[in-house]
DNA sequence: TTATCAGAAAAAACGCTGTTTTTTAATCGA
DNA sequence: TCGATTAAAAAACAGCGTTTTTTCTGATAA
């Protein structure tokens, strides 16, 4: 395994230039910022591969090297890690719904369209949405101000709802509560289906398609 | 305390009836029935005044003065427990949904009384509510036999789906799907209310009824 | 340069959980 | 009445989030 080295650099001490001047204390916050980073991809894995059971600070920490305390000095506990990882998913599906090729649609369509960006997250990303759908009568339940950041990630569909709304698609209404009502219904088909309620795939796709078209034929057939 | 007693019975022991003959081992099992219908109570207590923090098993153990085994050997573990509590909520539940007064509405009307119901239920049995629909991301995960009984619960609501349609006054097509949409929609609503993203139950009742009302309409207006 | 001090990280401890194992008590059959 | 069987309680176990204690490192002052 070891090649013959011609001309190892031996490291002479006449070297004028000094091999390795590092700023420490740079390097150090650097290596925290790292470690911080390291967290979140370790929680991440860890929801991925065995679900919320293996969701253990213990775990996290052992993946890193480090001590439980230092999730505490960086997160302030389980509850700041789980916050992070909410905000770090909704800043996440915010940026789902904001893809550029996303402008050659319009109209209804394009509400679709943010359904399925929807629906691909929530199976694409089960580590992300069990702790920001994950129901908050049991475990993480997200801060104020964590709830009021997630729902700007809705900006984009709330907005076009407005669109809509103005070229005469849907009745004038708030595109907000219209924005809010899709969503429930949404949510409502895939936390049933997460739960098992639907014996198969092609079951759930049926169910969550009607559900969006139902959201969509109401908004346009105001009672 | 103790008043003048004229004439104590003085146990004789030529009495001819025996005073306290008892079935001992009838008594046993009837203790142990109701033992169990006691940890129900209390772990119902529980949920209801602490939420799922309280809900233990040492917890319940204590209120109805045993050791933990007993729980082991009446419900084979929490799993077990919550399993009963599951079961007994959808029981509950199907017993709102065929409370007679409904013979008088019909229609629409009647499904949307179904919806009310549902609501309600959510709102005044919020220990049941978590076992049932807390979302088996975390916590307890119901097995698929009790999955497939808690549906039956929806019996009316698809029979009436059913009739609705026979009536003419929604296109034929599957109530059983009628049901798990109205469902979805329904749960998503609550669901994203229990977990705080709505600032207000007016709110929360406005979007309750919006969806609820998509369904409807929806399913009025097909394609 | 050395001694002291402050701050950060690790280690250990705490109180709790569900579950399993061991021990104790009571009941039954011979 | 005495072993065997069974049921319940008690204790132990492994793991959790969190808190407290200890250890150690890096900077500062003498």
């Amino acid at each position: 395994m070891k090649s013959a080295n011609p001309s190892p650099p031996e490291t002479s001490l006449e070297s004028t230039d000094v091999p390795s001047l590092i700023d420490y204390r740079q390097q150090q916050q650097a290596l925290r910022s790292s470690l911080r980073e390291g967290m979140l991809t370790a929680a991440k894995q860890l929801l991925r591969e065995e679900g919320l059971a293996g969701f253990t600070l213990r775990r996290v920490a052992q993946a890193v090297n480090c001590s439980t305390t230092m999730l505490y000095s960086q997160f302030g506990g389980k509850d700041g890690l789980s916050n992070a990882l909410y905000l770090e998913g909704f800043a996440l599906l915010k940026q789902e719904f904001e893809q550029q090729n996303l402008a050659q649609l319009d109209g209804i369509e394009r509400l679709r369209k943010y359904a399925q960006i929807y629906r691909t997250f929530s199976q694409h990303s089960p580590s992300y949405y069990v702790i920001m759908f994950g129901d908050g009568l049991v475990g993480f339940v997200p801060p104020p101000e964590s709830i009021q950041t997630a729902w700007k990630a809705f900006t984009q569909l709330i907005s076009h709802f407005s669109r809509c709304m103005e070229l005469g698609l849907i009745p004038q209404s708030s595109p907000n509560s219209a924005a809010r009502l899709l969503w429930a219904a949404m949510h409502g088909v895939i936390n049933l289906e997460l739960k098992g309620y639907y014996l198969t795939v092609s079951q759930a796709d049926q169910l969550y398609e009607a559900a969006v078209n139902a959201v969509l034929i109401a908004l346009q057939h105001p009672q």
